[in-house]
RNA sequence: GGACCUGUAGCUCAGUUGGUUAGAGCGCACCCCUGAUAAGGGUGAGGUCGUAAGUUCGACUCUUACCAGGUCCA
């Protein structure tokens, strides 16, 4: 007789209400993702009790140009998780997404877009098409974020070029003014020459170029501490790669911890480093040398030269970047065309000369007959060259390619040159080490990133605000056409800052000053009453990125959150970007920072270590992994991974990833699919009533909890996702749910023994699916649906997370079955030894027999089960043994007395003794007497 | 070139203050089950802990150099 009908076996996913093995993610999650949005969970989350108050994150905008890539996936799932997690341990943890939209990415795009179409457009033209071009990806990006499953307030996001947002960015800009944080000051940008405008840094590319090298003396002016021992014919030797900018020349800058020499060659005296003597004097071809002297760098200082071309101080300085692996160990100095010369001359006060116009022509500051020499294409190197060579200070010059830095437009060498910009003075009042403080109150995550940020505040320059571009926030400055003065005051900031309120920053760029300004304006200087004319230049967009936490934390608007911020979340590039500038503008303006804990995501990387790039093909697109494998996968991929580090993605490596899920999925199955006929309110047996292993169990996965908890507090995600597959797959797949199948099939179905199995399952898949709901939000869901307790909440995420603090009679359940544990790992060996010799095939068959003694008996089997059905063999006899000598324990397995019981599959000695069930053993006989169909 | 960070089995990760034979899961191989079956179970093989020196009685752990990779600068 086939019994199968007679078992209470699991639903199989043919079977109607069954959870099934095959998730079709990509078809799910969508459905779930609207079901959310109807329900409006976020918001739910926000009215939900908060026992432990607010946790705020506070989101670091991505910019909105272009679909998502997958640094932008693990950022935002990170986010996710935590704020699910926070909401469920009992915080009000609202999460408001934005997007900074000004900058120059878009400018550019939008630019190329009008020069294909041969229109030249006006600033107000370009902003609109700007701010279309930035809507647009916005609403894409914002897709992309929420088929990830992110939960936010994603129908009221924050955007910088929100009218609100840019006001508040010009009222920042104000208060800093005001507190006397900006300046107007000279620096060297990288200019195109040929697109006559400053470039970013973003829009340098490095490739080869050929310059001149050339080594020029400079004859001794001033010799205070006699280096060159009074010779006559004195000289320092400079070198460079850019002869163009010795007419700029100021300074000769010298490693202080260098050893330089004064050498004789023929009539003259030159002063190099010691290392490039050699080298040096080949260069210039002077044949015999003789080194004079030797002395250190700092005891140059003093020393002053002449320009080689005009009747002008060069004085000799000190600078750390000199190098002794090319030219004389003398670097010529210009502040106005480089950025450590300009270093250089910030601190010995040089002035910074830059005789170079926008058109890259000399102006007439170098004289008559360099006046107008272009720098592109060599003229003026050439020209320079040759007035050094008529004067007889080129003493060589040769070829020199080197890489350098072009113009990603027009690919033209780019040189530096200086201009006025906005500054905000980064040690003005002690705010370097105000910031360096704040720095140190903060959690950083991991903490080595400490180093970095403060690093980074530490050294940092000045910060630059101005860029001469047309996206952005107008630099909300005046100046009076009477006496040039700029004006910024906090009556013409407010004047500006209610016009862009009302109309937008694109009323800056539209309006005349007169309409902007009050009506009877006077310049503060001179009093003139106009006219007056706008600044041209925009704010840099990191200060718009670093007014967030200002503009959107305190801005009322989201009611449910308020400044500082929790917590930061951003890739480790942002100890450069949005962690500085947020901090920078925090506490010059608060005092302190606007964050409480800092955590960093790493890069992502493909499979070999290697950074994605779309030209080398190896990047993930997570729009196509959400296609391909479903959100949920991906997930798990960001929270299978140490992201404090760099992350690795492949498709091989989500492959695994999905073999993870489908582990963890299948055990959700498992019991889901076992609970049809179970219904906790009616069926549920009380904890003291449980079966000992089913306590067990749940002991287990109280003790997982707890591990997995302190896992989340430390936003370490990858030992939440190891842990809870372990536990599925050692704990629960190979161990509990292989051993309580007999149980849960053969005992009649409303047992109490099947209904304690029941309860543990339900109580298993009742707390995974919440510990794993910030992560598998997906699958959660799905899983939660299935679920049968009544006082549950519409959606998991609205459920707290399940308890993790162990009861006393759990830990000593715990410690009482760790050696029964222990003990099983030996048998299963024992097992497989005896399936080998060819004993038997199925354990099933077997018959344990476990000789111990006293002590060891204690030890082991202290506990209440069925020992066969923990070692899933048929039958098991525990012998005690008195010898004393013999060891603790010894295990032999022999075949299993009896019949096998054609219902339970179990060998028992009472099959064939029942005269109507002769194939049943006992146990079946009385199951199947009291069913209905017997 | 500089600052900071990373490098433990094919993959993802553990590895307390330096102390036996470096762990786990996945994957892989072999076997079992066919009442979790687009499943499940058992056993097993995989590592010179990036490389090389050094400190130490003893180093995956500390120091230095180098190699590879990452981010930010130059």
């Amino acid at each position: 007789m086939d019994y199968r009908q007679t078992l209470n076996l699991p639903l199989q996913d043919k079977d109607k209400g069954a959870f099934h093995q095959r998730a079709n993610l990509p078809y799910k999650e969508p459905e779930i993702q609207r079901r959310w949005e109807e329900e409006r969970i976020y918001q739910l989350t926000l009215k939900r009790s908060a026992p432990k108050g607010k946790f705020i994150l506070h989101d670091g905008p991505p910019y909105s140009n272009g679909d998502i890539h997958l640094g932008h996936a693990l950022n935002k799932i990170s986010k996710d998780i935590i704020v699910k997690y926070k909401t469920m341990q009992g915080y009000c943890a609202p999460y408001v997404p934005g997007w900074d939209n000004h900058g120059m990415p878009i400018e550019n795009e939008v630019a190329k877009e009008f020069r294909h179409k041969g229109i030249k457009p006006d600033t107000v033209t370009m902003r609109r098409r700007c701010r279309e071009y930035a809507a647009h990806y916005v609403n894409e990006q914002r897709k992309q974020f929420q088929r990830l499953g992110v939960r936010g307030d994603w129908s009221n996001p924050y955007l910088t070029m929100d009218t609100a947002f840019e006001a508040k960015i010009v009222r920042i800009f104000g208060q800093l003014a005001e507190k006397g944080y900006i300046y107007r000051g000279l620096k060297p940008v990288l200019w195109c020459a040929q697109c006559e405008t400053a470039l970013a840094d973003a829009e340098v590319e490095y490739s080869e170029h050929v310059s001149q090298s050339i080594i020029v003396r400079m004859p001794l002016r001033y010799d205070p501490n006699g280096v060159f021992h009074n010779f006559p014919n004195s000289y320092a030797l400079i070198w460079t790669t850019t002869p163009w900018t010795i007419p700029a020349n100021l300074a000769v800058a010298a490693h202080p911890d260098a050893a330089y020499a004064v050498v004789r060659t023929g009539e003259n005296h030159y002063l190099m480093a010691e290392a490039l003597v050699e080298r040096t004097v080949k260069a210039i071809s002077a044949g015999d040398f003789q080194v004079l002297s030797t002395c250190a760098g700092s005891d140059l200082v003093g020393l002053v030269f002449n320009h080689p071309m005009y009747n002008r101080d060069s004085p000799l300085v000190m600078a750390p970047y000199v190098t002794m692996e090319d030219g004389t160990g003398l670097v010529h100095t210009a502040p106005g065309h480089g950025k450590e010369d300009f270093e250089t001359g910030q601190i010995y006060q040089l002035p910074v000369l830059c005789p170079v116009d926008t058109r890259g022509r000399f102006t007439d500051q170098v004289g008559k007959e360099l006046a107008g020499a272009r720098i592109l294409g060599g003229e003026a190197d050439a020209k320079v060259m040759e007035a050094l060579r008529e004067i007889g200070s080129l003493l060589a010059h040769e070829p020199y390619p080197h890489s350098y830095p072009h113009c990603w437009r027009c690919h033209s060498p780019l040189l530096f040159r200086a201009t006025i910009q906005w500054f905000m003075a980064i040690d003005h009042s002690g705010h370097r080490q105000n910031s360096l403080d704040a720095i140190q109150k903060v959690q950083w995550y991991p903490a080595a990133s400490i180093n970095r940020i403060s690093s980074m505040v530490a050294n940092r320059p000045d910060w630059c605000l101005s860029r001469q571009r047309a996206w952005g926030v107008g630099i909300p400055a005046f100046y009076c056409e009477a006496c040039n003065e700029p004006i910024i005051t906090p009556e013409t900031i407010e004047a500006i800052a209610q016009r862009v309120e009302k109309d937008g920053s694109d009323a800056w760029f539209a309006l005349p000053a007169e309409e902007i300004l009050p009506t009877g304006f006077k310049c503060p200087k001179c009093s003139a009453a106009g006219p007056f004319r706008k600044e041209t230049d925009i704010l840099d967009v990191w200060f718009d990125s670093g007014s967030t936490h200002i503009a959107v934390l305190e801005a009322g608007r989201w009611p449910d959150i308020s400044w500082p911020a929790d917590l930061y979340l951003e890739g480790n590039d942002q100890h450069r970007g949005w962690f500085n500038s947020s901090l920078m503008v925090s506490v010059a303006l608060k005092n302190e920072a606007p964050y409480r804990q800092v955590v960093t995501n790493g890069w992502t990387l493909d499979e070999n270590g290697k950074a994605m790039h779309k030209s080398l093909g190896n990047a993930i697109a997570p729009t196509e992994a959400v296609e391909k494998y479903g959100a949920d996968i991906l997930r798990l991929w960001v929270a299978s991974a140490d992201t404090f580090e760099d992350v690795r993605c492949s498709n091989h490596i989500l492959e695994q990833v999905a073999e993870i899920y489908r582990r963890i999925r299948n055990t959700f199955r498992f019991c889901l699919n076992a609970l049809y006929d179970f219904d906790m309110a009616r069926d549920e047996i009380s904890q003291n009533e449980m079966e000992e292993l089913d306590r067990w169990v749940i002991a287990k996965l109280t003790e997982l909890t707890e591990t997995i908890q302190q896992a989340y507090d430390g936003y370490e995600f990858h030992r939440v996702t190891q842990s809870v597959h372990q536990f599925c797959t050692v704990t629960l797949s190979a161990f509990y749910l292989d051993v309580i199948k007999d149980r849960l099939y053969a005992s009649t179905a409303t047992s109490r023994e099947r209904r304690s199995a029941q309860t543990a399952l339900h109580i298993l898949a009742d707390r995974l699916a919440r510990i794993l709901a910030p992560i598998l939000s997906h699958t959660s869901e799905e899983v939660w649906d299935h679920l049968t307790q009544s006082d549950r909440p519409q959606s998991v995420q609205l459920a707290d997370f399940p308890p993790s603090i162990l009861a006393g009679y759990q830990r000593e359940i715990l410690m009482r079955w760790r050696p029964l544990m222990e003990l099983r790992e030996e048998i299963n060996r024992k097992l497989e030894e005896a399936r080998q010799t060819g004993k038997f095939s199925n354990p099933l068959d077997a018959r344990l027999v476990i000789q111990v003694n006293e002590s060891e008996f204690q030890r082991a089997f202290n506990v209440k089960v069925d020992l066969s059905a923990i070692f899933k063999v048929s039958q098991v006899s525990v012998e005690k043994v008195t010898n004393a000598e013999a060891t603790p324990i010894a295990i032999s397995v022999e075949p299993a007395e009896g019949q096998k019981c054609a219902r339970c599959w179990l060998v028992r000695p009472e099959v064939g003794r029942d005269s109507k069930w002769p194939d049943l053993c006992g146990r079946c006989v009385d199951v199947v007497s009291t069913l209905p169909s017997a």
